[in-house]
DNA sequence: TTCATTTCTGCATACGTATGCAGAAAATAT
DNA sequence: ATATTTTCTGCATACGTATGCAGAAATGAA
């Protein structure tokens, strides 16, 4: 009972070849109306659907894409995987979930979706291990590294600028009049950090600020824990640039809860825009990451090398924008 | 060459029938020690991979799980999706995302996962429209709904027992001496509010407490909203229920927002136990969901079914337990 | 050793769809 | 009207795997 009605028995009931019902839900093929429309009544009558198993296995491609995550505490990512769901379902794509413990991913973490012959593949905050990046070479198959670059100029990356990102918001801070500043990293082996830390200290460069880097990992404790030892420390700065948005909002819990005011003893900007930074008790500064576009633009690729597959490798950046609140 | 290598390359090579490959892959069937080694070293050399697809299409059913989502922005459902992908993958499924806007699921939404003649299906949070009902019980795709249940006695649901929970809620905050109480619901079409509601309302039923009910939608925005509604008609409680932690964050924001200081002013509870509420700006008291062990017990009676279909309706409902933080 | 039993293997076919090919039907030209 | 082109259709086959069946190989019993 599981696999009720298949093409053969729409055929029989519209009087046609089975090929003739096929044709009628493969997009490009030729039919005439009528048998179109007898086709169409009897597979509504008999409640139709083409096996997508049987779909792929003749055209060896299949309509899913792969879609592998590993912050998912980080509600940036939730946003992301809505914004893909959606997308990608409007082009007749579903969405094969993968989470990760990795912050590398191996071939045990994917092998599922080769197995599924996905038709491409979304990672969105991790990197690749060196035989996973040989696979995805040699069965052709398109991937986007999302908000994670990779420099090996093999795969297409989808970020928001952040180099450009961070010199503003250190610009920003110098303007205000900031001259200790800490950088919060997050874990120092993305590219997202290092180039957020690459930016910001090359504005600062040739300046007389005071800057300091600490390590942490896009945690909100991991946040809250290191600032809590540079408070400790006696080292607080004039103004902290936090990797992220959910690391920053543990820094300014953590100066909340040694009586530092913010934005007047010390000031924090973080980067995503998540909706939380936007609560009232946050009212975070921060830098929004233009997460529709760089879906859209993910996704607009990936439909491309489907059309065609080009290989074509970039690191795509996009701006995004400066939003000014309470804690600077 | 997007399919490299299928079985009949790998029988070729180690010199068996593909039918003997096939056996090797396929749990339960009988291949000679001798025969399993060369296939897999064949296999090994080639990187062979069975295709899902072909599989799927003999045995009719595939090894993979739709999950259908809603509330993404609530960080208690991400907490799932992780769950469930980490346990499903043990069991050797995959996870099929779908997200929806909808709170009754409509055919469109999961159309898709009968193309893919998914396995089972788990429902998150939403309820069924009668037709996607008939269609489940139509081509016997076992269904969870997870933190939903619903009255049709015809699915499988698992939830945390909100009516006994919300009764000790209720119990213990007669306990510190409250006597006006307010509980804010999330969408009042769901039945885990309605339950938390029945809950708290029944255990205070006979007592001399004051109780009102407020609406809102399960969304911090809704949280915020209504209490700043509350306090301006100065209809503040001794304590607020709220039935989720999300929107019990906007209540504490909105509270502080008006100088109402927690908990000698006010006292607020939420439900849920998402990760935010420990974090010390709020250190929220709240409900723990017994997640974990929701998810294991919804994948336990997947498993179960499709070993052997059953139909079995049943409304699981599992403990949780009162976590105590600094907002009582 | 020989025979009976068990375990294993290859053959052939099936799953539900897409597609090249050749011929039928329809449309257009003459 | 016929001839020519175009559009459509059915037939047959292919995709990569699983599986019933019959026979081969291995094992055990005597």
């Amino acid at each position: 009972m599981k696999q009720g009605v298949t093409a053969k028995d729409v055929a029989k009931l519209a009087g046609v070849s089975q090929s003739s019902v096929s044709r009628v839900y493969f997009e490009g093929a030729s039919v005439s109306a009528k048998t179109k429309e007898k086709v169409l009544a009897a597979a509504e009558e008999l409640g139709y659907r083409p096996n997508e198993f049987a779909r792929s296995l003749i055209t060896n491609q299949s309509k899913i894409i792969g879609l592998v995550m590993k912050g998912v505490q980080n509600p940036f990512y939730p946003q992301v995987l809505k914004l893909f769901t959606t997308s990608l379902k409007k082009h007749g794509y579903s969405v094969l979930f993968v989470y990760t413990n990795n912050d590398e991913i191996q071939k045990e973490d994917i092998e599922i979706l080769f197995n599924y012959n996905v038709a491409g593949v979304v990672i969105t905050d991790a990197s690749l291990s060196l035989s996973v990046t040989e696979d995805f070479i040699k069965y052709q198959i398109p991937l986007v590294l999302f908000n994670r670059k990779i420099d090996n100029n093999k795969f297409y990356s989808v970020c928001c600028n952040n180099y450009e990102a961070s010199k503003r918001i250190a610009e920003y801070l110098l303007s205000i009049g900031c001259t200790k500043m800490i950088y919060i990293s997050g874990n120092e082996n993305t590219s997202t950090s290092r180039e957020r830390e690459r930016g910001f200290s090359a504005m600062l460069q040739g300046s007389k600020v005071h800057y300091q880097k600490y390590s942490s990992d896009y945690t909100y404790e991991g946040g809250y824990n290191i600032a809590c030892e540079i408070i400790e420390e006696k080292q607080l700065p004039d103004a902290f640039f936090v990797a992220n948005d959910i690391m920053a909002l543990g820094v300014v819990d953590a100066l909340k809860d040694h009586q530092i005011a913010i934005p007047n003893e010390t000031k924090v900007i973080g980067f995503d825009n998540i909706e939380m930074a936007a609560w009232p008790t946050y009212n975070l500064t921060t830098w929004e990451q233009p997460i529709t576009e760089m879906v859209e633009e993910t996704v607009k690729y990936l439909l491309n090398e489907l059309e065609e597959y080009s290989g074509e490798a970039k690191n795509l950046e996009i701006d995004g924008s400066l939003i000014l609140r309470k804690t600077t």
